[in-house]
DNA sequence: GGCTAACTGAGCCACTGTCTCAGTTGCAAC
DNA sequence: GTTGCAACTGAGACAGTGGCTCAGTTAGCC
């Protein structure tokens, strides 16, 4: 079963149609490489409105099948997710993106939430730095 | 010394010019509270052109002495920052915004960098949840 | 096959930030 | 104190990202 194919169950499962739109965009998002921009995917499916392409992506991310990835200059990207909780490590140089986790780093939002008092509801952390391909690249 | 008359040290120490908008927008963003918008200086400086604001803001933030928050819903915020590294706790109900620090964090950071072979250059965490005091209140 | 709520596309709007360029000004050198 | 000039500024146009409205279409249940 191809990702696309999976997000449509996903999406049929709970309660939402399985469009025109909807499945040209899931087909175009899982060309498009490991991250985008929402105006690849605007480029990528010229017959799909761009109102659309946002209403499609928040709803992918409402559904944890997109995560929005904010990247170093502050611009939004966009990834096809794994469905688990996680974070990214992005490569300055050559735009890798990988995903992470880590018990240490939830332990640590446990431990700030009990020095402050806060209840923690979420949180965002996104690592930059350079790939081992760009530091041999370069060295 | 308030931290305006501060910052407009740091300025003059890095060869930045003292000119009238910069004054007035230190003077603005002093009296903002912790956190604000551009669009919120842009409006309580109405003497000064948005233009340069936004250069200024730029600039402010190049010499650490203005930091960015990414809010939950992926609007910007400023803060005039404490110069040491530092991240944010900010409470989803009242918006207060609070600094903190962890080494426990930069460990992680040291670990991903190890465990990936990437060499790390920059981070951003950002922490969402309620105060003690919005809990309180509707607990 | 019909019904209806869900969905879509076109186009316009809002917000945030950048750029250009002609005009101004801080400040250092005299 | 005057002068020179690079640094800075403001107006206004422009760009990117995302949202909204509303009339028209369609998926999916009967
Ligand atoms: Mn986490
Ligand atoms: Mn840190
Ligand atoms: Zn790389
Ligand atoms: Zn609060």
């Amino acid at each position: 079963m191809t990702t696309a194919e999976a997000i449509e169950q996903t999406l049929a499962r709970r309660g939402y149609r399985l469009t025109g739109p909807r499945r040209a965009l899931l087909e175009v998002m899982s060309g498009l490489g490991d991250h985008f921009a929402a105006d690849d995917v605007v480029n990528a499916a010229p017959a799909v409105g761009r109102a659309t392409v946002f209403r499609t992506l928040k709803l992918l991310q409402d559904l944890d099948v997109v995560c929005q990835v904010v990247l170093e200059d502050g611009a939004t990207a966009y990834r096809l997710a794994p469905d688990e909780h996680h974070h990214h490590l992005l490569c300055v140089e050559c735009s890798e993106m990988r995903d992470f986790s880590s018990d240490d780093l939830e332990a640590v939002i446990a431990e700030v939430a009990r020095r402050t008092g806060f209840t923690v509801e979420a949180h965002r952390f996104e690592v930059y730095g350079r790939c081992p391909a760009c530091q041999a690249r370069t060295s």
